[in-house]
DNA sequence: ATAATTGCAAATAGTTTGCACCTAC
DNA sequence: GTAGGTGCAAACTATTTGCAATTAT
């Protein structure tokens, strides 16, 4: 990684920490050790980490942490904002006979999963191979929103 | 649901057994009374079920069949293009401290996630409210793709 | 001081595996 | 008849919960 990047990267974790700061005191929570270390962990990578990957940086330097505190410091700041859970449907694995293209909408009050087949959504155009090596192949999208049932 | 929509999901029903039947016989795998079952369940519903929601509805009419077959069976009806697994990523949260609009590339060979942040692709439309009441508030897009790591 | 937070251990949920029995071809 | 498929029980992995000990304010 290069200079450019790295300052990139501090500007990008000491925002975060502002942002924390603020929505703790907002809210009353504590500022606790471990959930400023999970914060800066998880904002220092870029690669989405799991629960078990930030504890396994974390749990050297800091040791006793526990894996149930990084289980519930990640609820907490996705709760208040400063996180996000890149996981839209809960951790079961779900099926569909369709193997046509098509999209999904996904409800933030009861997680029921719709299909959404609108062809206008078909027409995005796949990025060409990419100088760095990626190769676009698919892509689908997973609108998220109120269902009728929810919004009652 | 009207008569339209049943002879509809009774005909891709129908289209569905074929696929499988040939599928079955070019890899030389078993027609089994669980497998037909478990493929017919999955054609016909639209709510992209769980195992369990499948296993459910299944072990009722059909005494002795096995959660683990259901969990085999959708495997194989993945594996030979009937199916479809609409959880792109493994049954693990991932987080991600970037709260802003971006969206996701997921390599088929390792899995690694990455950002895709073009703002080509935050010019979706979102649909306005529908009239059957579903409301839509935000999108992401995953790709699928595969790596430079895994191309070569 | 005290209310919130953490760590541990045990519970739970989803999924996978080993192996003996069964069934489609 | 035999290879492949199924069912059961047990193992495993991810996650959650109850509770006593600890820490932030």
């Amino acid at each position: 990684m290069n200079r450019a990047t790295d300052n990139h990267r501090s500007e990008f974790i000491l925002r975060k920490e502002q942002q924390f700061d603020a929505a703790c005191r907002k809210r009353g929570l504590s500022q606790t050790t471990q959930r400023r270390a999970i914060l800066v962990a998880l904002a220092g990578r870029t690669d989405h980490p799991t629960v078990d990957l930030l504890y396994e940086e974390l749990h050297q330097q800091f040791k006793g942490l526990s894996r149930t505190t990084v289980y519930r410091v990640l609820e907490t700041l996705v709760e208040i904002g400063v996180a996000r859970r890149i996981t839209s449907m809960e951790a079961k694995a779900r099926f569909d006979a369709d193997t046509s293209r098509h999209h999904h909408f996904i409800c933030q009050g009861c997680g029921n999963v719709s299909d959404v087949r609108d062809p206008a959504f078909n027409r995005i155009e796949l990025p060409a191979d990419q100088a760095d090596g990626f190769r676009f192949l698919d892509y689908s999208i997973t609108f998220t929103g109120v269902c009728p049932h929810c919004r009652s």
